[in-house]
RNA sequence: UGGGGUGUCGCCAAGUGGUAAGGCAACGGGUUUUGAUCCCGUCAUUCGCAGGUUCGAUCCCUGCCACCUCAGCCA
């Protein structure tokens, strides 16, 4: 809804700073890598505002590349629905999309090149026991017996895996560097394998293909990325990532930069467990709007910039820490309050009778859609029967309650009259079931004339003219605040209580909202007309987060 | 117990030799036809700990401690 493009000065932004007033580079150009074997997450959009964010900022480039070089995992599903949520944010990319498969043949050119130089060689050790001869983090690694094949052999050799001569497994190519490197990733990396499956992008092509690490940095060199930012489990695989670039024929070197994930509370940020709640059916898909994913929180009512505006908050470090979901919550209240349009939506009904009226009142009232932004006006009915919230009158009259409705009180309709509680019936159970009123003339946009001022406001709305809705209100995913960090499993924590569907009255004007409209139903809460599900027919909304309460007066 | 990182208020985060920004949360108070919003105020004599250098250290040095990360032919 609004606009932002905030200045970062967090350290890449810094670093890209420096870099151009020294004139290493005419312009910045950074990329997005996702591999399509997911939805993206909030932890994805930090990076995104930050890779995106900073090429803006400097005028450079970014560009969208799909790191698929595991073809088993990824779909075109997940393709799609990463551009989709890219450009939802509000970013575009330089370009065409691109894809780590279309250097394919580079890369392979370059394994020869590898090969050649003696620096690579086919390997025939089984996983397994490639595994005992890395050796462990205390131990170094043992030479692969197949170390010092020929040029010539490994030549054949790879020439042969390429064509579909051997089984998955059965070898593979690496790279020549260091068996007894404190540093695991450089102990002979493996850089192709044998993988006989359909890619979604080069078909059948290919029966092997390159690793991450083989396919990274030379993707980078090959689109002239100069920053390369990635999140610090990479950290490790800089050296080789270096190695790489500095051992192959590379239109130019980038330079890798990592940063700290986000972590947030309540809620689990891996691909892996996310695919996981999808496919054990715990939510009802990746953008079921309790997901953190984008797409759960585009159908939650997040607006683009409250997700940016949230990014931009928490900033951007080399220290992992685990971020406060009411930071998250607070950008998401603060663009809805100043953007959504105000409604009444009434969710758990108590009827009121204003006996003064006559039985066929009907007045149509109008009221501004919000009370400092020009978004317009609507209508909406007053008649003799009204709906309030059952939780907004009570018997008794006390100090935490005198802003509201009891007997022989009176109370603001908000846009409407004020109206005086004469009486009220209770059911067997001794709930109260209707509150009979009067309305106190003159008091349209006016205080009552004889200075007895209502304390409060309620919202309300027809008892007969109000239409029907369906709220779909949800709670946090989890129960533990760092539900993947206990000793069991995270699953053990999912709040099995988190969606609760309710039939609502709502104003008539709520039927017209297009899906994706933001609204505040005031006193309740923001809520967004759903993605999919709303119609005029059947209007349904989803709770995107509740109001910000007085936690003095909660009970 | 190898390597690589990180440690500044409950959370995020500036500052990096001159005497601790800001945001979130929290807590007071005011305004209000949303107990929302808005406004005003409070909130680190202290920067993981211990030494050292210095007129002076969160920032430099040394040694500890804690946490994260790496042993996929995943990314």
């Amino acid at each position: 809804m609004t606009d932002t493009n905030p200045i970062s000065h967090n350290f890449v932004a810094k670093v890209v700073q420096e870099d151009l007033n020294a004139g290493k580079m005419a312009k910045v150009v950074t990329r997005f890598p996702p591999e399509p074997n997911g939805y993206l997450h909030v932890g994805h959009a930090k990076s995104i505002c930050l890779n995106f964010g900073v090429a803006k900022q400097f005028g450079g480039d970014c560009h969208l590349r799909f790191d698929d070089t595991n073809p088993e995992k990824e779909n075109q599903e997940y393709i799609d629905a990463i551009k989709s949520d890219v450009r939802w944010l509000g970013f575009e990319w330089a370009g065409e999309v691109r894809y780590a498969s279309d250097y394919f043949d580079q890369l392979h050119e370059w394994a020869l090149h590898l090969i050649r130089e003696g620096k690579a060689y086919v390997c025939d050790l089984t996983p397994e026991q490639a595994r005992e001869y890395r050796g462990t983090l205390t131990e170094p690694g043992k030479n692969s017996p197949y170390r010092d094949r020929s040029v010539e052999e490994n030549l054949d050799l790879f020439a042969r895996m390429r064509a579909g001569e051997f089984d998955e497994g059965s070898c593979a190519l690496r790279a020549k560097i260091d068996m007894a490197s404190p540093n695991m990733n450089l102990r002979d990396p493996f850089i192709y394998r044998i993988r006989k499956a359909h890619h979604h992008q080069t078909g059948d092509k290919w029966c092997i293909y390159p690793t991450y690490d083989f396919t990274h940095g030379q993707s980078d060199a090959i689109e002239g990325v100069t920053h390369s930012v990635c999140t610090l489990e990479f950290e490790d695989h800089r050296p080789l990532y270096e190695w790489f670039l500095a051992n192959l024929p590379v239109p130019c070197v980038p330079v890798q930069y990592e940063f700290g994930r986000l972590n947030l509370d309540y809620t689990v940020t891996s691909k892996r467990k996310l695919k996981s709640l999808v496919d054990q059916q715990v939510v009802s898909g990746w953008d079921d709007p309790r997901m953190p994913t984008i797409s759960g929180m585009r159908r939650r009512g997040f607006t683009p910039a409250s997700v940016r505006t949230f990014c931009d908050m928490i900033g951007v470090t080399r220290s992992d820490g685990m971020v406060d979901i009411a930071m998250l919550e607070h950008a998401l209240r603060t663009d809805l309050n100043k953007n959504a349009p105000r409604a009444m939506a009434v969710i758990n009904p108590l009827k009121v009778v204003i006996e003064n009226l006559p039985e066929d009142h009907l007045e149509m009232l109008t009221a501004e859609y919000h009370p400092e932004q020009d978004l317009g006006t609507r209508e909406f009915p007053f008649t003799r029967e009204i709906l309030i919230d059952e939780g907004d009158f009570k018997e008794e009259y006390s100090k935490k309650f005198k802003k509201k409705f009891t007997p022989g009180k009176r109370i603001r309709l908000r846009h409407s009259y004020v109206i005086e509680a004469t009486d009220y019936e209770k059911d067997d159970a001794g709930k109260v079931t209707l509150v009979k009123a009067r309305l106190i003339e003159g008091t349209l946009g006016e205080n009552p004339a004889d200075g007895d001022n209502p304390k409060g406001v309620v919202h309300w709305v027809s008892a007969s003219h109000s239409i029907e809705a369906e709220l779909r209100l949800y709670e946090r995913l989890f129960t533990h605040q760092t539900p993947d960090k206990t000793d069991g499993d995270f699953m053990e924590y999912v709040n099995t209580d988190s969606l609760s569907v309710v039939t609502a009255r709502v104003e008539p004007a709520l039927a017209n909202a297009a899906a994706e409209t933001n609204f505040q139903f005031e006193r309740e809460g923001y809520y967004v007309a759903d993605r999919f599900d709303h119609s005029a027919e059947k209007p349904v909304f989803n709770l995107t987060i509740g109001l910000r309460e007085d936690k003095a007066l909660a009970n």
